[in-house]
Parts: structure tokens; sequence; C-alpha cells
DNA sequence: CAATTCGCGACATGAATTGTCGTCGGTATA
DNA sequence: TATACCGACGACAATTCATGTCGCGAATTG
């Protein structure tokens, strides 16, 4: 018994494919462990298990042993139906809305819980699409293709601090150019994923990035430099991504009452309150933050809701409806001009 | 090393709280893998686990081992610094996407990822909340609270086909009232879970209820019959949902240049073109579904858009466009009628 | 080139694992 | 209710298997 504990603590010190660890050190962790351990042993187990697990050394002397590929990650204990269940929702649900490269470091759970369900007795597996689905809330965009060095070597570089040289490719230019970059955080937003990053000549300068966008990634040995003060909520919330956190405003909306049927289950704030208006109509009132989402959200049902308060707002959609509908004032389009550039 | 590997079999075998494993089934599963073992090997085997493992039997004879609670149970290699992050990002997206108690199914694995992270030598954990984030990309809706012991009920009886008692509070009644039915399915959609079940007095009344809106889910022995040639894709492409597929269409819509920038890296289809159309504009042609959500998505951009073709569609934006500024046409409500009911 | 360090085969010791058997207590069956 | 049956568990002996030690050769380091 006492073996197979030490051979768990060894399994889970192996790292993966990029990492390595060597004899001595995985000595080292033993012994922290309490494990009093001939060197000699943790060698014959490593080859051990080796002709068991996916497991290799490098040639090197001292040898590094690390998981090769594709871990199956089979050592765990069997999932609940309802883990099982969740991670299947999960990730059909992630799939529409992640970068396929993204989602694959997650394939050896979502395949854990497939085989969970693979192996109930029954029918079970052929009925399975029937018994879940995930239907996207909004408009499905198709995500790009994200590179799985790039992501590895941004990954790494992210989390050791490390600077990176970058390949990228903007959507100004037509040939991608190099770039050394120090770099500070990673933020996804609707299928995109977004690197931030200072360049490495003028630290202050800090820019977004988009991952798919990266052609090369590599990451270098200077350690990276976190500009004094940058905290990444605040820098979101200032709406370098398009969309800043705004102040607090009391939001009054007029909505048909269908369509504000969803707002009793996923209400807009912990203070909302619906209150009949008129014949067709409630007015939702609840106090949120003035965002970019927001008049996107709202515009999203058209000429279902009038907004009322604040004043500001109700004027911005006043302008927005009337030049939407001058818009559309020949409502055939008379004349095409398809031509390019006028 | 062949003790270690039975054992991991073993580990593999013990299912959690609700289920539980025998030591008959425990030895054929072994014999069946190959493991020709004496009984009493695996009586011993699993005492000795339960002292180091969070397992136990229940008293009962034969005794069935389980797995108790949500311990640290996963014993997997490390993950490395993508995983890791990966599995942050998508803990973040997630949170406000998904209702808690489905994601505290997943719990185990983000801690996994957390705890991979806090190993990592330095002050890499302080920094942590510094270098990722996930910014919402459509207006953050607040989940409903699904009760965990619900969730379990309908999972199990969904994947077993098993019938279900519920206590289910509709929207429309005040007090919630007593369903027996057949689950058929769950769906996802937007921070909502539906689950799909026939009523047990008529089969053929298929209907949508919201997970937290259950109150009490108890899950029978009666087997749950699905009504011949129920298709779930297909009753979502029906529009039950609210959502249905709609037949494709070629889309041509005029975007403001600023405005289309995103499309450039999602796009709205395979197919997606952009030309140039004039000193401000681009019109986006693109082959999709007309669904719902095209409207409202396309709706989001205000005035920022000119639906062009389908004609229909034109139409039907002409429309909604021209009732919308006449909402606003006093563009300060002069009277503000906030009465009960007209 | 010398001094370590590392990997690995060999081997003896002993600890730990395993199968068998028998008993006991509870459970199912007639 | 009696009887047969089954599962759990302690005891014990056989032996496998795991472990520490030693030493050699190759590789690495300074």
């Amino acid at each position: 018994m006492d073996k197979v504990l030490r051979i768990l603590h060894m399994l889970q010190k192996i790292p993966q494919a990029p990492g390595k660890i060597t004899i001595a050190q995985m000595l080292e962790h033993l012994s922290a462990n309490g494990y009093n351990i001939a060197r000699r042993t943790v060698e014959r187990d490593m080859t051990g298990l080796s002709t068991v697990f996916p497991i290799t050394d490098d040639e090197t002397r001292p040898a590094g042993w690390y998981y090769t590929g594709d871990v199956g990650r089979w050592i765990f204990p069997a999932l609940n139906a309802t883990e099982a269940l969740t991670l299947k929702l999960v990730q059909q649900y992630l799939t529409d809305l992640m970068p396929a490269s993204v989602l694959n470091n997650l394939a050896p759970f979502f395949s854990q819980a497939h085989q969970e369900i693979a192996a109930m007795d029954d029918n079970t597996l052929q009925q399975w699409p029937n018994k879940i689905a995930s239907v996207p809330a909004s408009q499905p965009l198709l995500v790009p293709i994200i590179k799985t060095d790039v992501q590895m070597a941004v990954s790494q570089a992210l989390l050791e601090n490390k600077q990176l040289r970058l390949l990228y490719q903007s959507r100004e230019q037509t040939e991608p150019a190099e770039r050394i970059v120090h770099p500070l955080a990673m933020v996804s937003r609707g299928g995109l994923i977004y690197l931030i990053a200072a360049a490495s000549a003028e630290l202050d300068s800090i820019r977004l990035r988009l991952m798919h966008r990266i052609h090369v990634a590599e990451k270098l040995e200077a350690p990276s430099i976190r500009p004094e003060g940058f905290d990444l909520a605040r820098f979101i919330d200032d709406g370098f991504l398009g969309f800043g956190q705004g102040r607090q405003l009391v939001l009054k909306v007029l909505f048909l009452k269908e369509t504000a049927a969803h707002l009793y289950d996923t209400p807009l704030s912990t203070n909302q309150t619906i209150e009949e208006y008129d014949q067709n109509r409630v007015l939702v009132t609840a106090t949120l933050a003035d965002t970019q989402q927001l008049t996107w959200w709202l515009l999203g049902f058209g000429d279902k809701v009038e907004v009322i308060e604040p004043l500001a707002l109700r004027q911005k959609f006043a302008d927005i409806a009337a030049r939407m509908s001058q818009n559309y004032q020949p409502v055939i389009p008379t004349d095409k001009p398809v031509s390019q550039t006028s």
C-alpha cells in the first residue's frame, strides 16, 4: 500500500511534454513528503512506470522524465451522472464560443465524461446526443483558430513572466511583423482571446493583440517587466477593450410583456423590479453599469422596448431610432450602388 | 508494479456518493481486466484504500463502497501551463453564464488548476487575477440558482431513463405543483437550463421546464418512455425553444467600417465577404440561418447597420425602425403615466 | 584530465502481498 | 422459524516482490 501511494505521488509530479523532471528532483520531492527511499528505487519505479504509462525519458544525462503527448488521464475515479452530464453540457456550450485550440486542452476531461457515459450499461450512449444540447444565446459567429504552439508559448511566458517574440499579423498590414513584447494578461471576450502586452521598446505603450493573429510565438529567457501599477481590472474598466465598465445608472425601460418574460428568470440586477404599466407593457427598473453591451442589448429588442430613463439614454435611443428609420427610407432600395468607393 | 496498476483500476471504478460498488462487482471488473486475484485480496485492498482515500463502505451486506464527499480526489498528472491557464479562463468565462450549481460539479477540475498554479514557485499566485480575465460579450444577466439535489436527480433520471416526480413552480401560478414526468433532454441556453419532458398523463405533450423553477425532484423507479421519433435537434430547430433554426438565407448588410471590424476575426459564415461600399461603409455578404438571434444581433447595432437583402428582412427592419422612432416621438416623455394598468 | 555524477545490473535480505482456510454474523429461502 | 447461504474478516504460511547496497562503466563537469 505504501508503494501505491508513493507511485501516485510520482505520477502527479511528472510534467507534460515541454517540462521534465529528473530522478534527483523526484527523490527530493518524495523525501519532502516523508518517503525515505533509496535513489535506486526511484529509478526502478520510473522505468517501471514508463512501461505502463506514456512516460519517457529524454536521453540526456541526468535524464528528464515527462508524459509524452496526450495523457489519457485515466487515473481518476468515476464521475457521477451529474458531473458527466455537466461536462457534456459545458463542452457543447463552449464549442461555439471558444477557440478550438483552447478547448483541446480540456479534451481529456471531456473524453473522460464521454467514456463514463459510454460505460453505462445499455444503449445510453446512442441516445446521448438526443438528451443534451446547448443553444447559443446570441448570434453564433465563427471563432478563429489559435495555433496550439502559440497558445502554449504565450501561456508559459505569461505564467513565468518571460518576454515573448511574436510574429504578428495586424489587420492593417499585409505582412506579419516581428515584435518583442512583455506579456501582461490574457483576456477572452466572445470567442476572441486578446493578449495584453507592452512593447519592449516603449514599456508604457500597452497594446492588445489577438491571439489568432499571432503566427509565431517564442518564449524568451529574458524576464518580462510589468509596468508598475498595472491593474487588469482597471484596465478593462477603463474601456481599453472597447467595453468599459461605465458608472452605475438607474435604468427604466418599458418592455412588451412577453419580451420581458425572461427577465423574471434572469434579472438584470438584484434590485430589479417589474411593474405592470399598461395593457401590453411592463416597466422594468434596475440599477446597473452603463456599458456598451447594455445599449447593444436593449437595441436588440427593437421596437419592443422603450427606454424611459435616464434621459440621456432615451435621447440616445431616440437618435438611433431616427437615423435607423431614415436609413430605411426607401424601403425597397431603388438604386443599388454596388460600385466600389463613391 | 502489478499491484499499483490494479489499485488504479480500482480507484477508477469506485463511484461517488449516490452510487456504490460491491466487492463482487469489483472482483468481476478486475478479472475482466485480466487480474486473476483472490477475493480476499480485493477486500484487503479496499479497506486499505479506505484508510488513505475518502472511501467508505456502507454497513450493509454485501458492503457497498463509494467515495465520500468531494474531497480532492483527483489523482492526475501535473497540468501544464496552458492547461492551467485554459481552465482558469474557462472558469471565469463560465461563471457569468452558467448556474453556480452546474459549475460546482466542475470545481474539482478548476481547483486542480488553481493548485497547479499555486505550486509554481514565486509569487505567481498573487499575480494571478491580474493576468487573466473574461469580459462578457453581451449584457450579463444574473443567472438563477439551481438546487444541487434537483440537478442530481434530474441528471440521473435522464441518464437512466427513469421517471421524475417534480415540484414545479411555474411562472403563472403562485403555488408549486406536483408533476410526474418522463425526462427527455436537458438544454442550456444563456444561463438557463431547460428540462424537456413529457407529462406522464399525456405522453404527447412535451413541455419545457426551467431547472431552477423545480423545487424538488425525485427520481422514480418506473422507467421513462420516450415518444417515438423524438429528435432533440429537430425539436430545437422547430423552434420550441423560441429560437428556431429557420432556413438559410443570403444576407447583405451595410456596416459602418469600424463596426464591421470584428467580422474580420469572427466571420458570420465561412463564405462571408466584405467589400468596400462607400466612404464609411462596407457591404457584408454571408449565407446563414434565418434565426431570431440574427435579427436580435443586427438590431443591436442600431443605426450602424442597414440590411439590404433579403428584402423581407429589410422590410422587417424598416418596420421596426419606424415603430421605434415613433416610440420615441416625444423624446422627453412629457407625461409619465406610471399608473397601474390603463 | 580528474572528479563527480548518473544509470543500471547484480544480489541478498526482508517486508509486504497473496491465496487458502475457517469462523462468525447476518441475510435470503423454503 | 429453521436452514442454507453468503459475505466479511482474522490467521497463517508461502513466496513473490520490492528494497537497499554495492560496483562498474559511461557521461558530464570543472
